[in-house]
DNA sequence: CGCCCCGTTGAAATGAGTCAAGCCTTGTGG
DNA sequence: CCACAAGGCTTGACTCATTTCAACGGGGCG
């Protein structure tokens, strides 16, 4: 099975009870599987592109490039994310994305999974609710850069991907693999990497979380909780066709 | 019509083609037309919500409150907007929400909205769409902060209401209603009220815009869109159900 | 073995926040 | 009709967190 067990049906299954056919549907459409170089550009600005990869393995990040030579991460992506939302719902693609390691990821066709949705609107609201993930990750974000002191921001960064790796079983109780440099997180949270790297002792020598070498443990969750701020709404589940509806409808869904 | 020419509808209409018995049957699921006043919190954080309300006039702020005592907005809502994305996909409203001036809005329950995704799947791209570009606001919002200096954040703020207001016909060429205090500009970019200000008046020096008592007019569009690395993705067309579909399934869309 | 990437440290320059005060306009109530 | 209050805008001075620039050490990889 192409898609068994794979983290991003993992994720989809926390929101929404996916029938086997279901999935069926949903590897019927993935063309292949491909593995993707550390370093190399999975989506080019500018480019129209076209399709939707569910991350199976690795890490990458989406960014832009400002005129004065600075790069800003927007977001980290994880196993279990798919790329391609937003960049292949644009004419061409708005922001790059890279590989930060050696990458797996399941590519099918945007078009193919838009005719899908049509047939199974189930995975239209699937889309939806990603989009909206998105948005509230950009959204706390956004707090973060304006409101959160650099403390406060790496705290809640630690903390958010903590989450996302455990949601798809990757990460233990309070241990888990960092992917990302600290340039990479500097660049994410908008602070210089001297910089960063002060707040990360920092951090450390509170014995908030312990760790180095991509290994991070945290220490005292509660604490650092509550500096970040950090409390996570939770998305309601994806809604199931009404039972009342003709039978001629409830097939296609 | 409750929805005639209703801004909402504006918008929409630049992603999909909404055949008349789709606007009758979103119309037949608004419950009511109400009117807010001025500082009235429509969504209390923390509280349930579970309503969609489509701005048919007037402005809002999304915003949320920090432990420290400042508020941060995440986004201005203007006409054509819709209250509820994406508060009122969470089991609790994670970002109050509050009226800048007297609001008309027309509710329907999300409940009904997304049985309607059910029955015609072009809602449910709908919502995708404007989640995506949600999402695509707040990661212009996040670069804004992180990585671009005061003077481009505000030109970027500006352009970018100026066009969301012009499509929804609520903009001239180049002269717009800007409804918005220095306070709550400075709370969205992030900046202190006295810094905004100095921004303020240094694009006005520049001869960049002009304007003052609400009302604003840009008198260099290029040089302010160089300045802002203004460069606004666009969305593709909603798809479209496959011609080749069985007719019944067709008749539903 | 040497290179490159990553993490680390230091010192200096500066941009933005904070606090505080004053002004102008608008709206309101006496 | 006037006076006062409130909200929004403007200005100035001071402080300090963060950036910038520069240099160094270690470790992995070719």
């Amino acid at each position: 099975m192409v898609l068994d067990r794979h983290p991003f049906l993992q994720r989809l299954s926390q929101h929404v009870e996916l029938a086997a056919n279901d999935i069926a549907k949903l590897e019927s459409i993935i063309e292949r599987e491909i593995s993707v170089r550390r370093k190399h550009e999975l989506v080019v600005a500018g480019s129209e592109y076209r399709k939707l990869c569910f991350v199976k393995d690795g890490n990458a990040v989406r960014y832009q490039m400002l005129r004065n030579g600075k790069r800003h991460i927007l977001d980290v992506i994880l196993p279990g994310d798919v790329i391609g939302v937003p960049n292949s719902f644009y004419e061409r693609a708005a922001y790059p994305v890279i590989a930060v390691n050696s990458l797996t990821i399941s590519v099918c066709r945007l078009d193919d999974y838009l005719e899908l949705c049509y047939q199974r609107p189930q995975f239209a609201f699937a889309l939806c609710w990603l989009a909206l993930q998105e948005a509230t990750t950009h959204a706390e974000r956004v707090i973060g850069h304006s409101r959160r002191t650099p403390v406060e921001q790496l705290s809640h960064f630690i903390l958010e991907v903590h989450a996302r790796l455990r949601s798809v079983g990757l990460a233990k109780e309070e241990t888990f693999a960092l992917p990302f440099s600290q340039e990479i997180i500097a660049d994410l949270l908008g602070l210089s990497t001297p910089h960063l790297n002060r707040v990360m002792q920092q951090l450390k020598s509170q014995e908030l979380v312990a760790g180095g070498d991509g290994q991070l443990k945290i220490l005292d969750r509660e604490t650092l909780k509550s500096i970040a701020h950090y409390d996570p709404p939770e998305l309601l589940p994806i809604p199931l066709a009404k039972a009342g509806l003709p039978s001629k409808q409830v097939a296609i869904l």
